[in-house]
DNA sequence: TGTACATCAGTGAACGCGCGTTCACTGATGTAC
DNA sequence: TGTACATCAGTGAACGCGCGTTCACTGATGTAC
């Protein structure tokens, strides 16, 4: 059969996600730097060293990882920012965040541990994620007529507040759990409510 | 000569005090749960048994080092708040903050690391302190007239955002180094007069 | 379609290495009288 | 003050273990004709 074409392809394709995957179930509990190469083909079932056929090493495959979480993201995020009014907008960014720890919280905690960790390439990898999300909040924030008057460097101030605050918050949403996600949620609304009247009120 | 006693008790701890320096030096460049206890010992120049005299394991040390790191900071923070109007305030807590980077960039960057990261008990001390000073806030923010009218919830949400801050901005001094210390003190100051902004505003 | 050769994902044995922890010890410091 | 005993910070040998990496390999998949 011809279109069987590519089997071999779609097989190293499954093995290289079962690697990420069993890694990321493993980084709940511990971070990447103490993350054994062994541990992880273990975890998947295949010998150790089918492991080099996918990644260098782990800091390779904990890029990848940081590239399958927040990769994704910058999309959602874009289509959140637009919204009617600042209440809306809120609302959209506190479900956002909060629908990816619901359903992604491996995902999360593993850029939360990461950001600042101990292996550079990884904070590397989520420093450039995190920038771009600045950059793209800041040049969405800078198209609206609020703005006006804001300088370049005011609006790249703001949005790193926002970014930040994002990134705090899905911590928050993950260490509250599911039964406090109304709780946090309600939290992170006000906090960005706070933000938003600060910004209203730059220019007084 | 009686007064030598307790010469034994002053050689432990300048062991100890050497164990926590030689590892928060190794600390700069790996995460607490990839440090080995070899490691440090080997750093210090001591026995690798010499270590449990001190230390239960690497956790106990990284809790310690959270103390160091912390503990001391409640009577400076509680002093930068006092102060004659809010921009004086942001002057003293970037100054702090500031300071703090400057004088002991590797605690700054250890704590930064650990809040998040791959070991429990350092992780639950961190946690720890980062309330007491989220309490302090609050305490501090209700006893001033600025703030009738608001909730106890919306002032340790407010309090919340002051202390999340502080974090972020610690971390940004560090990152940018010596050279980039002014750009950042002046990044902080805006992003601390924008939260200033809003809280005045929050009743409105 | 069938055949002959090339590719390459995954294997399994082997290696040297540094790890955390145990144990009985040493000898300087501390204490009781 | 001097003596006899207790304490305990630091030692050093030994252990079993899991690690990352190398290498030549196998056999299913892919390709050229």
């Amino acid at each position: 059969m011809s279109h069987t074409v590519g089997v071999r392809r779609a097989q190293k394709q499954r093995t290289r996600q079962a690697l990420l995957d069993a890694a990321l179930r493993l980084l709940e509990e511990q971070s990447l730097s103490s993350l054994g190469l062994r541990e992880v083909t273990r975890a998947v079932g295949v010998a150790p060293t089918a492991f080099y056929r996918h990644f260098r090493d782990m800091a390779d495959l904990g890029v990848a990882l940081v590239d399958e979480t927040l990769g994704s993201l910058h999309v959602p995020i874009g289509e959140a920012l637009h919204a009617d009014d600042d209440e809306q907008r809120i609302e959209h960014a506190v479900a956002l965040i909060a629908g990816l720890v619901r359903t992604s919280p491996l995902h999360v905690r593993f850029v939360a541990r990461e950001r600042h960790g101990g292996v550079a390439p990884v904070r590397a990898a989520i420093a450039e994620q995190l920038r771009r999300f600045t950059d793209e909040v800041a040049q969405f924030c800078a198209d609206e007529p609020e703005s006006a008057g804001w300088t370049e460097e005011d609006l790249r101030m703001l949005a790193a507040v926002y970014v930040d605050h994002m990134m705090a918050a899905g911590y928050a949403f993950l260490e509250a759990g599911p039964e406090g996600e109304g709780r946090v949620a309600d939290t992170t609304r006000r906090q960005l409510r706070l933000i938003s009247l600060g910004r209203r009120h730059w220019l007084d």
